[in-house]
DNA sequence: GTATATGCAAACAATTTGCACGCCT
DNA sequence: AGGCGTGCAAATTGTTTGCATATAC
Protein backbone atom coordinates (compact mmCIF):
# COMPACT_ATOMS: atom_id res chain seq x y z
CA UNK A 1 0.00 0.00 0.00
CA UNK A 2 1.31 3.41 -1.16
CA UNK A 3 1.15 5.93 1.79
CA UNK A 4 0.49 9.49 1.23
CA UNK A 5 0.52 11.53 4.41
CA UNK A 6 -2.51 12.28 4.12
CA UNK A 7 -3.78 8.51 3.62
CA UNK A 8 -1.93 7.68 6.53
CA UNK A 9 -3.20 10.59 9.19
CA UNK A 10 -6.56 9.42 7.85
CA UNK A 11 -5.99 5.97 8.59
CA UNK A 12 -4.83 6.64 12.00
CA UNK A 13 -8.21 8.36 12.83
CA UNK A 14 -10.40 6.22 11.61
CA UNK A 15 -8.25 3.10 13.60
CA UNK A 16 -7.85 5.29 17.27
CA UNK A 17 -11.83 6.70 16.68
CA UNK A 18 -14.22 4.05 18.35
CA UNK A 19 -17.07 6.46 17.90
CA UNK A 20 -17.60 5.26 13.95
CA UNK A 21 -17.40 8.66 12.45
CA UNK A 22 -18.96 10.27 9.45
CA UNK A 23 -16.63 11.26 6.66
CA UNK A 24 -17.29 14.85 7.77
CA UNK A 25 -16.36 14.49 10.94
CA UNK A 26 -13.06 13.20 9.61
CA UNK A 27 -12.20 16.13 7.60
CA UNK A 28 -13.02 17.94 10.25
CA UNK A 29 -10.63 16.36 12.58
CA UNK A 30 -7.76 15.73 9.73
CA UNK A 31 -8.31 19.62 9.18
CA UNK A 32 -6.33 19.79 12.89
CA UNK A 33 -3.58 18.51 11.32
CA UNK A 34 -3.37 18.80 7.84
CA UNK A 35 -5.56 22.80 7.11
CA UNK A 36 -5.52 22.91 3.63
CA UNK A 37 -6.51 18.92 2.87
CA UNK A 38 -10.24 18.80 0.97
CA UNK A 39 -13.03 16.61 1.19
CA UNK A 40 -12.28 14.47 -1.48
CA UNK A 41 -9.23 13.58 -0.62
CA UNK A 42 -10.76 12.44 2.48
CA UNK A 43 -13.55 10.42 0.51
CA UNK A 44 -10.97 8.46 -1.93
CA UNK A 45 -8.86 7.36 0.79
CA UNK A 46 -12.10 6.06 3.11
CA UNK A 47 -13.22 4.23 -0.29
CA UNK A 48 -9.29 3.02 -0.61
CA UNK A 49 -9.19 1.54 2.62
CA UNK A 50 -12.48 0.31 2.41
CA UNK A 51 -11.62 -1.88 -0.58
CA UNK A 52 -8.16 -2.86 0.59
CA UNK A 53 -9.99 -3.77 3.69
CA UNK A 54 -8.23 -1.58 6.34
CA UNK A 55 -11.73 -0.36 8.04
CA UNK A 56 -15.50 -0.80 7.18
CA UNK A 57 -18.26 1.39 6.17
CA UNK A 58 -21.99 1.43 8.27
CA UNK A 59 -24.65 3.10 6.42
CA UNK A 60 -26.68 5.04 8.69
CA UNK A 61 -29.90 6.63 6.89
CA UNK A 62 -28.28 8.84 4.29
CA UNK A 63 -24.86 9.04 5.95
CA UNK A 64 -22.28 6.31 6.03
CA UNK A 65 -19.97 5.96 8.83
CA UNK A 66 -16.53 4.73 8.81
CA UNK A 67 -15.43 1.94 11.60
CA UNK A 68 -11.41 1.02 12.16
CA UNK A 69 -12.46 -1.95 13.91
CA UNK A 70 -12.38 -4.60 11.15
CA UNK A 71 -12.88 -7.66 13.65
CA UNK A 72 -16.23 -9.03 13.44
CA UNK A 73 -18.38 -7.32 15.75
CA UNK A 74 -21.87 -5.85 15.99
CA UNK A 75 -23.55 -2.45 17.04
CA UNK A 76 -25.87 -1.28 19.74
CA UNK A 77 -27.63 2.09 17.90
CA UNK A 78 -29.41 4.75 20.09
CA UNK A 79 -32.54 5.68 18.29
CA UNK A 80 -32.33 8.62 20.71
CA UNK A 81 -28.62 10.02 20.21
CA UNK A 82 -27.74 8.24 17.55
CA UNK A 83 -24.53 7.08 19.22
CA UNK A 84 -23.20 3.25 17.90
CA UNK A 85 -21.94 0.76 20.80
CA UNK A 86 -19.90 -2.25 19.59
CA UNK A 87 -20.89 -5.52 21.00
CA UNK A 88 -18.80 -8.79 20.98
CA UNK A 89 -21.94 -10.38 21.84
CA UNK A 90 -23.53 -12.95 19.07
CA UNK A 91 -20.45 -13.06 16.85
CA UNK A 92 -21.20 -16.48 15.47
CA UNK A 93 -25.03 -16.52 15.24
CA UNK A 94 -25.34 -17.41 11.50
CA UNK A 95 -24.95 -21.45 11.00
CA UNK A 96 -23.94 -22.87 7.89
CA UNK A 97 -27.29 -24.15 7.25
CA UNK A 98 -28.65 -20.97 6.48
CA UNK A 99 -27.00 -21.94 3.02
CA UNK A 100 -28.36 -25.08 2.84
CA UNK A 101 -31.53 -23.35 3.25
CA UNK A 102 -31.55 -20.85 0.72
CA UNK A 103 -28.79 -21.41 -1.19
CA UNK A 104 -26.71 -18.51 0.00
CA UNK A 105 -23.37 -17.99 0.33
CA UNK A 106 -22.69 -16.03 3.93
CA UNK A 107 -19.48 -13.82 3.53
CA UNK A 108 -20.21 -11.19 6.34
CA UNK A 109 -22.85 -10.73 9.31
CA UNK A 110 -24.29 -7.37 10.06
CA UNK A 111 -26.38 -7.18 13.23
CA UNK A 112 -27.62 -4.13 14.78
CA UNK A 113 -29.82 -3.95 17.47
CA UNK A 114 -32.05 -0.52 17.63
CA UNK A 115 -33.12 0.69 21.31
CA UNK A 116 -32.19 3.50 24.01
CA UNK A 117 -28.51 3.22 25.49
CA UNK A 118 -28.15 3.96 28.98
CA UNK A 119 -28.32 7.61 28.64
CA UNK A 120 -31.57 7.88 28.45
CA UNK A 121 -31.88 4.30 30.63
CA UNK A 122 -31.91 6.02 33.79
CA UNK A 123 -34.18 4.81 36.69
CA UNK A 124 -37.32 6.73 35.65
CA UNK A 125 -38.92 6.27 32.39
CA UNK B 1 -54.97 7.47 8.32
CA UNK B 2 -56.37 9.82 5.79
CA UNK B 3 -56.09 8.03 1.82
CA UNK B 4 -55.41 10.17 -0.95
CA UNK B 5 -55.74 8.48 -4.23
CA UNK B 6 -51.88 8.57 -4.56
CA UNK B 7 -51.04 7.62 -0.88
CA UNK B 8 -52.91 4.33 -1.83
CA UNK B 9 -51.34 3.40 -5.07
CA UNK B 10 -47.81 3.93 -3.34
CA UNK B 11 -48.92 1.99 -0.45
CA UNK B 12 -50.12 -0.72 -2.39
CA UNK B 13 -47.09 -1.02 -4.91
CA UNK B 14 -44.83 -0.88 -1.54
CA UNK B 15 -47.30 -3.55 0.06
CA UNK B 16 -46.84 -5.82 -3.10
CA UNK B 17 -43.57 -5.71 -4.29
CA UNK B 18 -41.49 -8.11 -2.30
CA UNK B 19 -37.81 -6.88 -4.13
CA UNK B 20 -37.65 -4.08 -1.51
CA UNK B 21 -37.98 -1.35 -4.01
CA UNK B 22 -36.03 1.91 -3.56
CA UNK B 23 -38.05 5.69 -3.95
CA UNK B 24 -36.96 5.64 -7.55
CA UNK B 25 -38.26 2.58 -8.60
CA UNK B 26 -41.52 3.02 -6.38
CA UNK B 27 -42.10 6.29 -8.42
CA UNK B 28 -41.64 4.41 -11.79
CA UNK B 29 -44.41 1.70 -11.12
CA UNK B 30 -46.48 4.60 -10.03
CA UNK B 31 -46.13 6.69 -12.82
CA UNK B 32 -47.99 3.66 -14.71
CA UNK B 33 -50.79 4.41 -12.96
CA UNK B 34 -50.60 7.98 -12.03
CA UNK B 35 -48.41 9.56 -14.69
CA UNK B 36 -48.38 12.55 -13.50
CA UNK B 37 -47.34 12.12 -9.81
CA UNK B 38 -44.69 13.98 -8.69
CA UNK B 39 -41.39 12.63 -6.82
CA UNK B 40 -42.00 14.41 -3.90
CA UNK B 41 -45.33 12.94 -3.36
CA UNK B 42 -43.69 10.03 -3.57
CA UNK B 43 -41.09 10.67 -1.44
CA UNK B 44 -43.48 12.53 1.21
CA UNK B 45 -45.81 9.56 1.52
CA UNK B 46 -43.23 7.16 1.64
CA UNK B 47 -42.08 9.28 4.80
CA UNK B 48 -45.56 9.45 6.13
CA UNK B 49 -46.30 5.75 5.73
CA UNK B 50 -43.18 4.72 7.45
CA UNK B 51 -43.73 7.03 10.21
CA UNK B 52 -47.40 5.50 10.70
CA UNK B 53 -45.45 2.23 10.93
CA UNK B 54 -47.45 0.86 7.46
CA UNK B 55 -43.84 0.16 5.81
CA UNK B 56 -40.28 -0.30 7.00
CA UNK B 57 -37.34 1.23 5.26
CA UNK B 58 -33.43 -0.43 4.75
CA UNK B 59 -30.56 2.29 4.69
CA UNK B 60 -28.36 0.37 1.37
CA UNK B 61 -25.83 2.51 1.07
CA UNK B 62 -26.75 5.87 -0.49
CA UNK B 63 -29.75 4.56 -1.13
CA UNK B 64 -33.08 3.98 1.24
CA UNK B 65 -34.96 0.50 0.30
CA UNK B 66 -38.85 0.68 1.49
CA UNK B 67 -39.94 -2.98 2.69
CA UNK B 68 -44.04 -3.59 3.11
CA UNK B 69 -43.66 -6.54 5.21
CA UNK B 70 -43.03 -5.16 9.16
CA UNK B 71 -43.07 -8.12 10.48
CA UNK B 72 -40.23 -8.79 11.92
CA UNK B 73 -37.38 -10.27 9.74
CA UNK B 74 -34.14 -10.65 8.39
CA UNK B 75 -32.32 -10.10 5.15
CA UNK B 76 -29.74 -11.82 2.61
CA UNK B 77 -27.98 -9.47 0.82
CA UNK B 78 -26.70 -10.36 -2.22
CA UNK B 79 -23.11 -8.42 -2.65
CA UNK B 80 -22.92 -9.29 -6.80
CA UNK B 81 -26.75 -8.33 -7.71
CA UNK B 82 -27.77 -6.50 -4.79
CA UNK B 83 -30.62 -8.39 -4.29
CA UNK B 84 -32.34 -8.49 -1.10
CA UNK B 85 -34.03 -11.55 0.16
CA UNK B 86 -36.07 -11.96 3.27
CA UNK B 87 -35.30 -14.74 5.80
CA UNK B 88 -37.65 -15.65 8.63
CA UNK B 89 -34.51 -17.07 10.83
CA UNK B 90 -33.30 -15.94 13.67
CA UNK B 91 -36.31 -13.97 15.05
CA UNK B 92 -35.40 -14.14 18.86
CA UNK B 93 -31.91 -13.89 18.33
CA UNK B 94 -31.29 -10.99 20.79
CA UNK B 95 -31.86 -11.86 24.57
CA UNK B 96 -33.00 -9.43 27.37
CA UNK B 97 -29.11 -9.96 28.99
CA UNK B 98 -28.25 -7.83 26.01
CA UNK B 99 -29.88 -5.36 28.02
CA UNK B 100 -27.98 -6.10 31.72
CA UNK B 101 -24.87 -6.17 30.23
CA UNK B 102 -24.89 -2.96 28.06
CA UNK B 103 -27.94 -1.37 30.04
CA UNK B 104 -29.26 -0.84 26.21
CA UNK B 105 -33.33 -1.26 25.85
CA UNK B 106 -33.92 -3.40 22.81
CA UNK B 107 -36.28 -2.60 20.32
CA UNK B 108 -35.64 -3.26 17.17
CA UNK B 109 -33.45 -5.83 15.79
CA UNK B 110 -31.46 -5.79 12.69
CA UNK B 111 -29.84 -8.56 10.45
CA UNK B 112 -28.53 -8.30 7.55
CA UNK B 113 -26.06 -10.94 5.98
CA UNK B 114 -24.16 -10.65 3.12
CA UNK B 115 -22.77 -12.97 0.60
CA UNK B 116 -23.67 -14.22 -2.47
CA UNK B 117 -26.89 -15.57 -3.84
CA UNK B 118 -27.86 -18.47 -5.76
CA UNK B 119 -27.43 -16.81 -8.58
CA UNK B 120 -23.84 -16.94 -8.60
CA UNK B 121 -23.83 -19.80 -6.36
CA UNK B 122 -24.28 -22.69 -8.98
CA UNK B 123 -22.17 -25.85 -9.43
CA UNK B 124 -18.74 -24.43 -10.59
CA UNK B 125 -17.03 -21.13 -8.56
C1' DG C 1 -65.08 24.82 4.77
C1' DT C 2 -60.78 23.73 6.18
C1' DA C 3 -57.00 21.08 6.95
C1' DT C 4 -54.18 18.18 4.47
C1' DA C 5 -52.09 16.49 0.08
C1' DT C 6 -50.34 17.50 -4.43
C1' DG C 7 -47.23 19.03 -8.39
C1' DC C 8 -43.52 21.57 -9.46
C1' DA C 9 -39.15 23.37 -8.91
C1' DA C 10 -35.67 24.88 -6.24
C1' DA C 11 -32.80 23.71 -2.24
C1' DC C 12 -30.01 20.44 0.34
C1' DA C 13 -26.79 17.03 1.87
C1' DA C 14 -23.58 13.47 1.06
C1' DT C 15 -20.58 11.79 -2.09
C1' DT C 16 -18.09 11.45 -6.52
C1' DT C 17 -15.36 13.00 -10.28
C1' DG C 18 -12.50 15.79 -13.93
C1' DC C 19 -8.65 18.34 -14.19
C1' DA C 20 -4.20 20.42 -13.67
C1' DC C 21 -0.60 20.34 -10.62
C1' DG C 22 2.55 18.16 -7.06
C1' DC C 23 5.19 14.68 -4.87
C1' DC C 24 7.38 10.16 -4.23
C1' DT C 25 10.50 6.62 -5.87
C1' DA D 1 10.19 10.29 -15.78
C1' DG D 2 6.02 8.28 -14.70
C1' DG D 3 2.36 7.30 -11.98
C1' DC D 4 -0.29 7.87 -8.22
C1' DG D 5 -2.21 11.40 -4.94
C1' DT D 6 -3.88 15.98 -4.09
C1' DG D 7 -6.72 20.35 -3.93
C1' DC D 8 -10.31 22.54 -5.91
C1' DA D 9 -14.62 23.04 -7.88
C1' DA D 10 -18.19 21.37 -10.50
C1' DA D 11 -21.23 17.45 -11.14
C1' DT D 12 -24.15 13.64 -9.45
C1' DT D 13 -27.30 11.32 -6.65
C1' DG D 14 -30.86 10.85 -3.37
C1' DT D 15 -33.93 13.29 -0.68
C1' DT D 16 -36.40 17.31 1.31
C1' DT D 17 -39.00 21.56 1.25
C1' DG D 18 -41.63 26.08 0.03
C1' DC D 19 -45.38 27.51 -2.33
C1' DA D 20 -49.64 27.96 -4.76
C1' DT D 21 -53.35 25.01 -6.09
C1' DA D 22 -56.34 20.99 -5.58
C1' DT D 23 -58.68 17.41 -2.92
C1' DA D 24 -60.56 14.59 0.95
C1' DC D 25 -63.67 14.39 4.48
Amino acid sequence: MRFSFQRKVIRDIVKSTKTHPSADWIFNRVKTIIPNISLGTVYRNLKYLEDVGEINTISDGQVKRYDGNTKGHHHLKCKKCGDLIDINNYNNIVSKNIMNKYNFKVEEVNLTILGECQKHNTTNE
